[in-house]
RNA sequence: GCCGGAGUGGCGGAAUUGGCAGACGCGCACGACUCAAAAUCGUGUACCUUCGGGUAUGUGGGUUCAAUUCCCACCUUCGGCACCA
């Protein structure tokens, strides 16, 4: 099964197709990986058919806590489990017939790959994207590690659904939300299917509004907000700050109802936060502000409805035209004041009125404005007056790094009591994980690393002292943030990947992979790489990594429900290859239906295919021998075939290509079943991405040279999908009365008296006069009759 | 609540610059082969019908000679986000 593999420089164009490269389980090659990477293989042979300079890589994210925890159970290395997994992966791949540039295969987990990952995260600190900060995290007590907000799940931990708590922890913190508009804006340069950018733009949350200051009274304070609502400032009649807020912190603890209420929901978990979501609470914190719209002293409450990591913390409360502040000042007793007219009437004992219509009132400079028009006057005014601006606020948080974990890549940095966090110096990389003996985590929050003295205890690279290295690890994030990178030069020790080899096979042109990853390490690899770009790492005229984003679907078990072991519906590919080969199991999953479908495993449907590859193969073996001429409608329907297979197989239409060929199988043998070899060959052609050993076999018993992977894609003679005749249909008021054959290029009068001649058509036509006739050629004619 | 998809036979699904709805496969029925069964092959298979025809692509409207396709309103469902000010 000979294929050309990815040759750099190479002068025919280049095609960069990647799958996510997989998580190397102990469980092996699920059905699921079997679907993702048989579709984007039958992609790559295709391109190579086509003439282009493939690179289909595969590589191992083999970094992760299901190989720790086998770790911890059995006690042996997690080096060694990773090597066994990996290597059975590779086989199983192989079995299903991909065709990988398995020379290029990469792995998270070598030190000489995660050397770049770590100068990466040099780099960041350096440029101050990286910084160290206690804050309280989402921790995980089950697997005794902190969370990024994405691996919280309804308030679980993702990997093992435990509830998670908060915990504060000093962590490395990466400076994402720099990029937050760039990440937006370089998604017009990609061709990203809709689903994805509106993901990852919801994700980012980005809202434009105003930053206002609050004078406080008695105090040298003051207090900011952030609002998109402006011009509701008129009735704004009190504020909330968040309880980790500063000021309640600073002068708020000394009234024992507020310190409890600071407690309480300090304690809380967020599992905690939803369950109670609507059911709003909150204290008085007895500082009073001044609204600086009406000058009027307004108070100032505690609630945990008010997040610290949004805005600035803080909220300006409007309860007439706020649901939130509704809720709250009806609960509180405190005062609800419409400041915009409605066209028509609205109760406000019922619920806020929050739309964008109507007009202000009670508004001072802007009353009797459209709300519309009020926002933007209203920012104006607040800046004339020197008490706010305009600025945009995002639900994007910063990119929580640090893992308590050994299973990872130790972060590069040394602590000095003198000089505080310095990199490890760039000759040093990588710093390579230590053998320990116990890989579990410490209750303490710290990674296992931690008790290895000989590691940790190190000299600071600035002035040589004494110095401690960091001993939490990178997330799993870290190594599949620039995988892609690498494949280009996967073994460069100079530098993650040359410069030549980048432009010449970067962006990558199709990128295949779960949606469960398109607001996490799309964003993140995006991110990572446009700060790349910006240190001038990755090629200039190349501003975003992927070009398209192709979304996989799912297969469900026979049961129509998720496949999980607790289901006993698991179908295991090792198992259908067993017995059904790797031709009908390629095959039949391509058939199942679209490609981003969510599907069920159908195990009759699968002998529908195997019966077509039998069918195909009989046909072959009639034919082999033979050298009769092959009649002009059989060589159409050939030549129809490879042009439809030609058209879906780049659009990720599988399961309508193995229809057609389908189709067209049947087509033959209702006409006689006599093919010339030379023509058999270019169905058997058409085929071969799709079932890839049966079309290697078929094309030597019909006498191909070669292998029929490294054969040119057959050429489509246009003369021959063109018929000469075409069957049209006949309407009459809208109505099909019949059908006729004509000549393809027949003009209106022709067809016209065709259809005339057709009586259950003519008896319409008697009812009542012709007024119109629309003709249109090779489709339908229609009668107008009254 | 917000964002993004999707609703077509018994089932998976075809068909989009508007032009014969149901390709292909499964299932089912009947037939051939067989002592018989399996496998294989063949034929049929949306619904109703007074056999003229009529009705059908989630529901209700609209545009058009013509709508699964375009427009408006709604329903259901799947996925993502969600006390984000």
């Amino acid at each position: 099964m000979a294929h050309r593999h990815a040759i750099d420089f190479d002068p025919r164009e280049k095609k960069y197709v990647l799958a996510e490269f997989p998580y190397p389980s102990g469980s092996g090659l699920h059905i699921g990986h079997a679907f993702t990477f048989t579709g984007a293989d039958v992609y790559a042979r295709f391109q190579r058919m086509l003439g282009k300079n493939v690179l289909f890589p595969i590589g191992w994210d083999a970094f992760g806590l299901p190989t720790e925890n086998y770790a911890i159970k059995t006690g042996r290395k997690p080096q060694d489990v990773t090597a066994e997994n990996t290597a059975t992966f590779q086989a199983q791949m192989q079995r299903l017939g991909l065709s990988f540039d398995y020379e290029r295969i990469v792995n998270t987990t070598d030190p000489s790959y995660y050397k770049w990952t770590q100068l990466i995260f040099i780099k960041l600190f350096e440029k101050g994207l990286a910084y160290k900060q206690e804050m309280p995290i989402n921790w995980c007590p089950s697997c005794k590690v902190g969370l990024a907000n994405e691996e919280v799940v309804n308030g679980n931990c993702e990997r093992c659904g435990s509830p998670t708590t908060r915990r504060r922890i000093s962590q490395w913190v990466v400076r994402i939300t720099e990029y937050a508009d760039r990440l937006i804006d370089g998604l017009d340069q990609t061709d990203f299917i809709e689903k994805v950018k509106a993901a990852q733009v919801n994700w980012i949350g980005r809202s434009e509004g105003a930053r206002v200051k609050f004078k406080l009274v008695g105090l040298d304070e003051e207090l900011e907000i952030f609002t998109t609502r402006p011009d509701t400032l008129w009735g704004s009649t009190f504020m909330v700050l968040a309880p980790e807020h500063h000021l309640v912190q600073e002068y708020c603890l000394n009234h024992p109802e507020v310190n409890e209420y600071v407690e309480v929901s300090r304690a809380k978990s967020d599992m905690e936060r939803m369950e109670i979501s609507y059911e709003k609470t909150g204290v008085y914190s007895g500082l009073s502000a001044i609204n600086p719209a009406t000058g009027e002293v307004i108070p100032v409450w505690i609630s945990d409805f008010v997040l610290l990591t949004y805005g600035t913390g803080a909220i300006m409360s409007v309860p007439g035209h706020d649901q939130r502040d509704w809720d709250f000042a009806t609960r509180f007793g405190l005062e609800i004041r419409p400041i915009i007219q409605p066209s028509s009437g609205w109760d406000y004992d019922r619920a806020a009125y929050t739309e964008h219509e109507g007009v202000m009132i009670n508004s001072g400079p802007i009353n009797g404005m459209p709300v519309k028009e009020a926002i933007p006057a209203a920012i104006s005014w607040l800046g004339e007056m020197g008490i706010g601006e305009a600025t945009v606020s995002y639900h994007l948080r910063d990119w929580i790094f640090s893992r308590q974990h050994y299973w990872g890549e130790p972060i590069p940095m040394i602590f000095c009591e003198s000089c505080g966090w310095q990199p490890v110096s760039e000759a040093d990389l990588p710093i390579k994980l230590p053998e320990v003996e116990q890989y579990e985590p410490t209750d303490t929050g710290e990674s296992p690393l931690a008790n290895i003295e000989e590691w940790v205890d190190t000299t600071c690279p600035k002035c040589g002292q004494p110095a401690r290295r960091e001993t939490d690890t990178m997330p799993n994030w870290a190594g599949s943030d620039w995988y892609f990178l690498r494949f280009t030069d996967p073994f460069n020790p100079n530098a993650l990947a040359d410069m030549e080899k980048l432009s010449y096979w970067m962006p990558v042109d199709v990128y295949i992979g779960g949606d469960e990853h398109n607001t996490l390490h799309l964003l993140y690899s995006r991110f990572i790489y446009q700060f790349l770009h910006d240190l001038g790492a990755v090629p200039d005229h190349i501003p975003e990594p992927y070009y398209r984003r192709m979304s996989h679907g799912v297969i469900l078990g026979p049961d129509n429900q998720r496949m999980s072991k607790s289901h006993g519906n698991v179908i295991v590919p090792d198992d259908i290859i067993l017995e059904y080969g790797t031709d009908v199991t390629r095959a039949y999953i391509m058939f199942m239906g679209p490609f981003d479908a969510t599907m069920a495993w159908n195990e009759r449907a699968l002998l529908g295919v195997k019966r077509f590859l039998e069918r195909f193969e009989k046909l072959v073996d009639t034919q082999a021998g033979t050298r009769q001429e092959t009649s002009a409608a059989i060589k159409t329907l050939i030549h129809k075939a490879v042009d439809k297979v030609s058209k879906d197989l780049p659009n990720f239409k599988f399961n309508t290509a193995v229809a057609k060929l389908m189709e067209t199988l049947n087509g033959i043998n209702d006409n006689g079943g006599s093919v010339h070899p030379d023509d058999l060959r270019m169905l058997v052609q058409a085929i071969a991405p799709l079932a890839p050993f049966f079309a290697e076999e078929a094309w030597q018993k019909l006498g191909g040279k070669g292998s029929v992977h490294a054969s040119d894609w057959p050429q489509v003679d246009p003369e021959l999908l063109k018929d000469d005749t075409v069957e049209i249909s006949v309407q009459v008021n809208g109505k099909l009365r019949g059908t006729v054959t004509i000549a393809r290029d027949a003009d209106q009068a022709a067809a016209e008296a065709e259809a005339r001649a057709v009586e259950s058509v003519n008896k319409y036509l008697q009812e009542g006069t012709i007024r119109k006739v629309i003709y249109i050629p090779a489709k339908t004619i229609s009668f107008v009759v009254k």
